[in-house]
DNA sequence: AACACCTCAAGCAAAGTTGTTTAATCCTGC
DNA sequence: GCAGGATTAAACAACTTTGCTTGAGGTGTT
């Protein structure tokens, strides 16, 4: 019988006493086992709910009919033009606007951005129903 | 080294060539394996996602100041009510409105629902930020 | 009836993940 | 400078998940 989630039981506990402000030794104690347990338990959790996200974009892009690939060095601020050119192609009614789509790349690849130039590749995925990913 | 998604190289290029429109007999072909191995490459990529889903869920609902617990019996219509009290009790603004909040309900928990009342228990999730969630 | 497409169940070796330990290390505030 | 809290790295047995096979069981379309 697979499990229902990538959080095991050991794992939810600590994330949830610890959202109550509990502190690890106190978490420890009260499931009878080690600070360093606790510590690792809850990395551990964290790391499944990051690669969850992760999961998510990742299934969202292989859906995706339109993904543009921004290399190093492209301006972000042509990208608005491209992506409603590829919407366009595809019929996709775009949901956000050139700003909003802007905002949006700074938001989800702030570190790969200097200024309004590339650092590093990423892409940014157009869902089928108009929404706009950075991936 | 953990992987930083829960789909394999595998499964994620069989879903890619499925979202393409792609036969599992073309796909089994093209990566050199078998019919059958194709399909459960392509279910269990599914069950991941689906999987991943219910984990981000779950972790939402853990970090949640606010959960409401929906029982058996109760009348959904009295669901606002309760949260928006909960939620001044927490000093959190709920981002949705009386008729957006039974709208949530009937999308997330419609299988759980017979007319106006619940006939299995459910959560309903208010985050920190005022979004509500279905759980 | 034949065909194309997909699903299922059981099984298996290889790979990955889990909870746990021990002992050392890092911050931060006082 | 020390106490309290959190993190780290290496190791391990127990468990789960992976890709794969074989063979049988479904639809639906011609």
């Amino acid at each position: 019988m697979p499990k229902d989630t990538f959080l095991t039981e050991a794992q939810a506990q600590v994330l949830e006493l610890r959202a109550k402000g509990m502190t690890q030794a106190k978490i420890a104690r009260k499931l009878r086992t080690s600070r360093a347990n606790v510590c690792i338990l809850e990395r551990r959790a964290r790391e499944n709910i990051a690669r969850a996200e992760r999961t998510l974009k990742l299934a969202a892009k292989l859906r995706a009919p339109v993904v543009l690939e921004i290399r190093q060095g492209d301006d972000i601020l042509e990208v608005p033009k491209r992506l409603f050119k590829a919407a366009d192609a595809a019929k996709i009614q775009v949901k956000l606007g050139t700003p909003d789509i802007i905002t949006k790349i700074r938001e989800g690849a702030g570190d790969k951005l200097h200024g309004r130039s590339a650092t590093q590749s990423f892409d940014v995925v157009l869902t089928s129903n108009g929404e706009v990913l950075i991936a």
